[in-house]
DNA sequence: TATTGTTATACTCTATAACTATA
DNA sequence: TATAGTTATAGAGTATAACAATA
């Protein structure tokens, strides 16, 4: 991977920092629509997981983050009325996230507004517009 | 925006899924290499900017944060002999930002592990893969 | 015994406001 | 007056380990 032509170095290089550009310009643009809804980024991505009732370990996975750090994200979350924890019947050490109407409404919103604007933000557009160029010319983007 | 052809809805929206989807995976593979470093994410962040003197408020906004947070952040970086301050002499307000001969090391490191593996993980690969055809057949991805 | 979720703990990140030292 | 950086403060995220309830 080290004896690659320059060429090549510099062609997946170039995707490798488009990508971390877009990730820092994904991640400014979320934080801003995120507190537009008074939300830190944690408990607005968890909110957008929470369209369908799901136990606290799925979440956690879905979050790639420890048990214990949900809890206090969904404790947050459960003050303002956005997140109620009830107990599976199944297994009743299972707690099921559930959305009240509040929470689902403010869900939608989110949702709405985080992949509405996206591809409208002035950053995400050019360096998407770049990285399309540079897949499309792309041999080295998925090797097999 | 909300009154285009469902068939562009949908591709549009596949494509902010997948960016969505490629930042949560950028930003757990750069959680795992900079843990390699024991480095948590924003020092690592951090480290990677320095690879020439910047003023502290410059890093701040390569970082998109405030200016109090650099300081956190560089006293961690100096006390692990990675970085110095230095009183720029021409603006004696100013502290330049130095890398120490470790630090240089470990950001080359660093850097090297970070974008030599990336394009190498699972997730990313398929992912890029399917970016790469949605923006070749997308003429709603770069509107102008 | 194993698993789900919580608690206690410790560290880091983050922003705001007030401060200092320089300009 | 304005700017660069710091400090004090407060809230939030994060992981580890130990724990209670349940399986």
């Amino acid at each position: 991977m080290g004896d690659e032509p320059a060429t090549k170095e510099s062609h997946t290089d170039a995707i490798v920092e488009l990508l971390f550009g877009l990730t820092e310009r994904v991640r400014v643009h979320s934080e801003i629509i995120a507190g537009e809804f008074d939300l830190p980024l944690a408990q607005a991505a968890a909110l957008l997981h929470l369209r369908d009732p799901i136990p606290m370990s799925e979440l956690a996975t879905a979050l790639t983050c420890d048990r214990s750090n949900i809890t206090g994200i969904i404790d947050r979350l459960e003050e303002r009325g956005l997140v109620e924890r009830l107990t599976d019947a199944a297994d009743r050490r299972v707690k099921q996230l559930v959305l009240t109407r509040a929470g689902h409404r403010m869900r939608d919103r989110l949702h709405t507004r985080l992949y509405g604007d996206l591809l409208h933000t002035p950053g995400v557009t050019a360096d998407l517009a770049s990285l399309g160029e540079l897949l499309a010319t792309a041999d080295g983007a998925a090797p097999q």
